[in-house]
DNA sequence: TTGTAGGCGTTATCAA
DNA sequence: TTGATAACGCCTACAA
């Protein structure tokens, strides 16, 4: 069953003595085609199992119907779950993905970049590094007229670009907002590292809450930590050893750090420990399995985020939007009540 | 900045007024080009980004440099890990992975099938849904000289193929083991669906412990479960119903079942629930946040799998391996106490 | 209704 | 040391 000639339309043509023109038109069912040639070659070109080459097809057509996605880490959820999106969506419109990991790190990203534009993907998705600063690398794509859409991390040293990104404002303000309605006064935030756009853009959902709500805003019931563990504990030591805040409710930037601020809290014996009412970001499968779950989650869609970083890409291929017309768009989190 | 004009060979050639061929061989630093050519050459390249056409190359080499996926889910854990693998090695090698996920439907599986071989892929990595019992969609690679390596999912009616997979047996062997020396001698084994392959690797891995450490077997120390939440919690309810019985251990076929298992237990304050030891594949990483945590996990490296199958398609591609030697590669489980 | 010819961008062989 | 030419597989305007 082997064969080793590849299967060719000038292959085929010499089987059914014709000229490669012929078969070609025949196989995409041209107008002027002979039924009854068409239906020889279509045939023959099933028994054979021919198939059409497509860096020929790309070298004619000049596109790939390839997209790139450059993405830090495919560990992480968040982008795995992207991921899932934005493939989903290029399947249904007849794209392929190719990705790239950079493991947040610079070099590697400009290394990818310049893969994929070798490739000449139709468009790239990309979820830049902690360190991009410089876009060059980047856009070499515009430059080449390759529409580039940034996702998840905003690029803000990058005035002029399309992006998607999840609307951590809102995520946060209307958790607190939740609290606020069950009666909570002294709202803790515990923020991420303060280097992450998300983590201001979480805090002023916070305090947009507060204050739209009347809610007294107090500096000591806000806490930062730079995921690392130990850090975590010392925030929380500093947001609850305070006996004049107390807080009662905690909004957390993500779940795992606040799981450790929960663990924490319950082995020191927090004395009230059991009123307190928690939310994170992320909305993890795993809290059910929890002794002492979050009230809520904030759900950030990433499914949603990549579907959408899709279709504005898509958008952008096909010109119903104008490259320079730049987008953005904020996909909205939801809280998830437990 | 931006240009219209594609940068081609041919329009450096022209620019620099000689030959696209002597172009063509300053950039790829033929020793007979002329070292001042060669640098003239290179700087106008640089300057203009000029950006080989991947699709050009490979129409003229016959291969893509590029490594297809097909697998179920992006959302599952054990695949998104074992592509981090994957992708980690095919870039260090040179390779771009192509990423399709299926479903677990089967006219999906062979779209993406065909897809990639229109892409001419130079090897395949395929994790088959789970009703693929036909395969000639992936036989047409090998039939083309693309080489394939079947991974995690083993496709038990396909003989002659080549195949990476975790070594499950061993894993649940270890674990049953570690249970044994640890005093118990009811250790109950709770399974997944009895169509999957590895429920049944896991159970001899799990008979073969008791075998040949003297205990005891017990039939009704012995459950499944179709990983539906009600199932799960029947399959306990059989297990830890009997007084006769009364299991001191579990090893369960992974860890989600295994914390429905945990929750259960806690919920009906069964009477020695303290006393349990529990062990489940998978390793996730919040078992910490847990309050009766399994005291250890049976951690499968899918990072490892991924990458081993990678390197054994390599070898294939690079023929350092026959296409028709086909190769079994077993990846070791490590047991991870908590 | 079918065939001829040229071109997409690159590399390689051979001639100059 | 450089250049002309053919080829990779496919598509299509134009000629027959």
């Amino acid at each position: 069953m082997k064969n080793n000639t590849p299967i060719t339309l000038k292959f085929l043509a010499e089987k059914l003595k014709m000229s490669v023109s012929t078969v070609s038109k025949a196989l995409n069912n041209y107008p002027t085609i002979n039924e009854y040639t068409k239906k020889r070659v279509q045939e023959m070109a099933r028994d054979l199992h021919f198939t059409p080459n497509k860096s020929a097809i790309n070298l004619k057509e000049k596109k790939s119907r390839i997209i790139g996605i450059i993405l830090p880490n495919l560990l992480d959820h968040f982008f795995t779950r992207s991921i899932y999106g934005v493939e989903q969506f290029a399947t249904q419109n007849g794209y392929n993905i190719i990705i790239s990991q950079t493991h947040d790190d610079l070099q590697k990203e400009i290394q990818s970049a310049n893969m994929l534009l070798r490739s000449r993907v139709d468009g790239l998705i990309v979820a830049i590094s902690k360190h991009t600063q410089d876009f060059s690398h980047l856009d070499q794509f515009e430059n080449m007229g390759i529409p580039v859409v940034y996702y998840t991390r905003n690029p803000s040293f990058n005035l002029n670009c399309h992006k998607v990104l999840g609307n951590t404002f809102q995520g946060c303000y209307q958790a607190t907002k939740f609290l606020i309605d069950r009666g909570h006064q002294k709202i803790a935030y515990l923020g991420g590292p303060k280097m992450i756009n998300f983590t201001h853009d979480r805090f002023n959902g916070y305090i947009n809450a507060l204050k739209d709500n009347n809610v007294p805003f107090s500096s000591e019931l806000v806490a930062y930590t730079d995921f690392d563990k130990e850090n975590t504990i010392s925030a929380i030591k500093n947001l609850f050893a305070n006996e004049d805040q107390n807080p009662t409710a905690l909004v957390a930037f993500k779940e795992p750090i606040l799981f450790d601020a929960i663990k924490y809290l319950k082995s020191i014996n927090y004395p009230k420990f059991s009123d307190i009412e928690c939310i994170g970001f992320g909305n993890t499968s795993f809290i059910s399995y929890l002794d002492s779950p979050p009230i809520a989650s904030i759900e950030e869609n990433p499914e949603s985020v990549g579907e959408n970083a899709m279709r504005l890409l898509l958008q952008l291929i096909n010109k119903e939007i104008q490259i320079e017309d730049y987008q953005k768009v904020m996909v909205d989190c939801k809280l998830v009540v437990h």
